[in-house]
RNA sequence: GCUCCCGUAGUCUAGUGGUCAAGGAUAGAGGCCUCUCGAGCCUCUGACGCGGGUUCAAAUCCCGCCGGGAGCACCA
């Protein structure tokens, strides 16, 4: 069996590939290594998970696209819904936030999108945003049974108690007192600030911030779905405290920067009496190349400086799948990591690798000359003439295309100046002699004959029908040059590997007059 | 500072007491192939942080140290 998946996997990969050409949903795959992943290294299986009785959920905040680190999660947790035949929830985290950390409506579709084309499959999609009232009618049981009270403190002040390990005077008030308090916190008694409701934990706790969690605060911020219909919010643990149970949620696969939250999630039901999911941890992951932040784009994308939430400097999912890395590589990059809790920084060296096995089998190779210079040939006999050339060296089945070539040629600026006075080869086509100097505009080169031989091979392209071409690179450096007459036509989408330059992807057609743009993906 | 996590080649990762004179990926070197500086094939370089202990036997268990990381909000 697993010879037989071996032999058959480059087929397999090929077919899959065509098919890749939009957000196509992926097939179910059995369970373990899925075909064309042996290199993948198993994962463990889930503490006490059961085939059809396994629920998984996601909870992005929505403030921006979803970057490398959020697919790590993702494909983690779509993996292990594949393998036991489960479901995944996608549940949006979109509580008020904070002055500093907002969601954002345009967010909602952007995930929405990026789970589309990362070819995850969800099995429902929940609005935090949505289930305030469910977060309000767990709170009167904590309040009555004394495991949370209101606290009526300043922020300054909750602060320097809670480091002087002191209680609130509100901390151990009547019940009815915290109910009426509670009441009041909902009905606008309070304004921003001046209430919050806290859950009672030990006091001499280690870590202060576990002292007294505060479960509910006041804010009059804005939300993107729900206006001012909500004053009073939950925070981040609270919320998933009732949500973990009540969404049925049977296991957390959540980023190790989480693990706090565990404990806190573990009190909450504790006071409730409730058993919850089983917690599992990552390590987080960062692409080396990927420095800058996320509040850091956010800025540069409203000033304008950058192109939105896909411009390869985001180093964001969509980013990465507008220059040519297919969804797969970057499922197979992240799954590699396992479940390892070391916080690791990989250089995409190692993505763009995974992706170069994905694509180079099914990519169309093209000339691409940049920086060029025009050269004539002088005395080739053949005369003008069309020339088919194929559209992938190792597999002709891919086809042909076919040039109309006459005299007059653009070659890369680099390789004519590097080799002045020499012989080289203009592959494919007829070896040339280079003159000695770059001088006349039409730079002239003598013919010297037409079969193959081993010279440096440069790529080339007619003048006759060059396209103006432009790749746009990883840091939004611009390369111009000529490329082959199809490419003005070339689907937004489409890939191509640039001879002698690298695989890239066609951006979006232009308008009347404008160059042909590409997205470098890598060498 | 406090709490927690991690420490296998340049970078990731497999490894849960013997089959490890440590496997894979990626990067690097060399060769073959190829009318691309891509792919493919072959070969090579290269690692268990340090010090104790337990054991017949330790990368695997225990302790200490040293390094690295994360968390420590009325953010998520």
């Amino acid at each position: 069996m697993i010879a037989e998946i071996s032999t058959l996997s480059p087929e397999e990969r090929a077919t899959r590939l065509q098919h890749l050409g939009g957000p196509l949903p992926r097939a179910v795959r059995p369970n373990r290594s899925p075909p064309g992943d042996e290199a993948l290294p198993d994962l463990p299986d889930l503490p006490g998970a059961e085939p059809g009785k396994v629920t998984l959920r996601f909870a992005p905040f929505p403030s921006g696209a979803l970057h490398v680190g959020h697919a790590r999660g993702i494909f983690l947790n779509d993996a292990y819904r594949q393998r036991y035949d489960g479901r995944f929830f996608l549940v949006f985290d979109d509580t008020v936030g904070s002055a500093e950390k907002r969601p954002s409506l345009e967010s909602y579709d952007l995930i929405l999108e990026d789970f589309q084309l990362a070819g995850v499959k969800l099995s429902k999609i929940y609005y935090k945003s949505d289930r305030l009232p469910e977060y309000y009618r767990h709170l009167p049981p904590l309040l009555e049974q004394g495991s949370a009270y209101v606290c009526l403190c300043p922020a300054e002040e909750l602060r320097r108690r809670r480091e002087a390990r002191e209680p609130c005077p509100e901390r151990d008030r009547e019940k009815a007192w915290q109910q009426e308090a509670w009441e009041g916190m909902l009905s606008g008694r309070y304004g921003e600030g001046e209430a919050v409701v806290r859950l009672k934990t030990d006091l001499n706790h280690p870590n202060p911030a576990f002292r007294d969690r505060v479960l509910f605060r006041i804010s009059e911020l804005d939300h993107p779905r729900v206006g001012h219909r909500y004053r009073v919010w939950p925070l981040l643990e609270y919320s998933w405290g009732v949500d973990d149970v009540e969404l049925g949620i049977t296991h957390v696969l959540r980023g190790k920067d989480l693990v706090m939250e565990d404990e806190m999630e573990q009190a909450l039901w504790k006071a409730w009496g409730w058993t919850g999911p089983r917690f599992t941890h990552f390590g987080l992951l960062r692409i080396r190349e990927a420095k800058l932040s996320k509040s850091k784009f956010q800025k540069e994308i409203a000033s304008g400086a950058f192109e939105g939430w896909s411009d390869p400097r985001t180093w964001s999912l969509r980013s990465l799948w507008r220059r040519g890395i297919r969804p797969d590589a970057v499922r197979q990059f992240v799954l590699s990591f396992g479940l390892s809790l070391a916080d690791i920084e990989v250089p995409a060296e190692t993505l763009y690798a995974m992706n170069r096995h994905l694509i180079d089998p099914t990519t169309p190779r093209r000339a691409f000359v940049p920086q060029p210079v025009p050269v004539k040939v002088l005395g080739d006999p053949l005369g003008p003439r069309r020339v088919e050339l194929a559209n992938h060296p190792e597999h002709p089945e891919m086809g042909e295309r076919t040039l109309q070539v006459d005299d007059l040629f653009y070659l890369p600026g680099r390789d004519v100046a590097s080799h002045l006075g020499e012989e080289v080869r203009l592959k494919d086509l007829l070896n040339v002699r280079l003159p000695g100097s770059i001088r006349p505009e039409p730079l002239p080169a003598n013919f010297t004959s037409q079969p193959n031989k081993p010279l440096p091979r440069l790529q080339w392209v007619p003048a006759g029908e060059a396209v103006p071409v432009s790749v746009l690179g990883v840091d939004h450096e611009l390369t111009e040059g000529f490329g082959e007459a199809d490419l003005a036509r070339a689907p937004e989408g489409g890939l191509f590997q640039f001879e002698r330059f690298g695989f890239v992807r066609a951006d979006v057609l232009p308008l009347a007059g404008e160059r042909r743009r590409f997205f470098f993906a890598h060498p």
